[in-house]
DNA sequence: GTTTTCATTATCCCAATGGATAGTGAATTG
DNA sequence: CAATTCACTATCCATTGGGATAATGAAAAC
């Protein structure tokens, strides 16, 4: 809230750019920045997910990025931009990555999509286990940015869950509990095996990046909070 | 298991100290350097696990704890050692709530047990979220020091909850899916809502900080795991 | 009561950090 | 091809960070 926030500046429309119908010139210039753009924003996601904001230093990220620091400052002008932009670029990522037939609503039998979703997101947070790591830094922290994220794209993801989960509880294939408490249960479920990779890998031998592991960690989640769904 | 590490160094035992038959003296000297350490770890707690490793400032650490940022090298000498014993100290404390019912192992009825302990468990997450806090930077920064307190604190937890799982498995009161998926997933069942106190009353505007509300998510715990349980 | 210990502060040091400014040279434009 | 744009580098600056050292003064030891 502190600053104008552009969040989702899509890739292209910066310069005097292309004169009125859009597309078309993709122009070694852009497509070089474009590329750098990637690269940083890459590299931010995973030091600002490991060592957290203020953790993270713009020369690390620029260095493994390949560019000087000061590039950052041209693409992204502040720390915290370049961090909203990580958080944006998460959100968009994972939208693109969801398939179809998890996104819309209301076909199918509902614990066959429950457990579609599940195999789905498993996967995901295996693949990305920085989206969890960063969104978990920004709650700890309290900032005020806080709010917008939790606004602009997590509100959205409950109020989507929720209606899912209660006809769930209608038909009898989850307890009647607050559905609140289920879609945190089912995504830290989810979730903690890849969020904590190492501490577990150290703490009981088991390497859950596998493709074994992460399918048998989807079934269980699916075992353990469906009844009655095979 | 870069410098030797002490670790758990019993509060007193500095100076020449006890001659011989131990205790006896607290001394107000001592009396007062045992105030000023708890005071210390009290506030690394909360910025270690607010902030990381490297985000945290020794200077505000000893600033929140009313000490000049000298005095936190005179005691810990370097800020990876104030890390390890903030670590140490929030296993011991944890150890130290435990009620005995639940630490000693193999009485009363299975999921009864089970359900105590998710209830106890469930509160202490929401007594001191900075504990899951802590443990996820650990384990995210991936340094050598995972290994050293996964070996110590983690691994012990750990062998101490898989038997009881697999006997609620014998009995049918829990699915037959990997052990160790089940035990991440009820520890992250029972930290989300703490661990994200914020994030949640931002995006769904419920507090899960309330008496109600931790009595309520420790049943939801129970129910949706516990088959036949009641 | 004098000496010694040591919890604690006051400073100093230097490396690192985020940010700011002035280039630089290849791509773009006219 | 000359003029201009702009992705990107090279530096500079003030601040902060962790760490080191010397000083202080009340408590402990003798």
């Amino acid at each position: 809230m502190t600053s104008t926030v552009s969040a989702s500046e899509p890739a292209q429309s910066r310069g005097k750019a292309v004169p009125a119908g859009g597309r078309a010139k993709p122009s070694i210039r852009q497509q070089r920045l474009e590329h750098t753009r990637s690269a940083i924003l890459a590299s931010a996601l995973g030091h600002f997910s490991r060592r957290g904001f203020e953790g993270a230093s713009l020369r690390d990220i620029a260095q493994e990025a390949g560019v000087q620091h000061g590039m950052i400052r041209h693409i992204y002008q502040t720390k915290e931009e370049l961090w909203r932009q990580a958080i944006g670029f998460l959100f968009e990522r994972m939208e693109s990555e969801m398939p179809p037939e998890i996104s819309d609503l209301g076909q199918g039998e509902a614990p066959e999509r429950f457990r579609t979703f599940i195999h789905w997101y498993v996967g995901y947070c295996a693949r990305h286990p920085e989206h969890a790591r960063l969104m978990i830094q920004q709650s700890i922290l309290e900032g005020p940015e806080l709010a917008w994220t939790a606004e602009r794209y997590i509100r959205g993801r409950h109020q989507w869950h929720l209606p899912f989960i209660e006809k769930l509880q209608d038909s009898g294939h989850l307890p009647r509990v607050d559905p609140i408490s289920v879609v945190l249960m089912v995504t830290a479920a989810c979730q903690m095996p890849f969020l904590l990779a190492p501490e577990i890998l150290a703490a009981t031998g088991k390497n859950f990046l596998t493709q074994a592991a992460i399918k048998d960690h989807a079934d269980a989640v699916t075992k353990i909070f469906l009844r009655n769904g095979g």
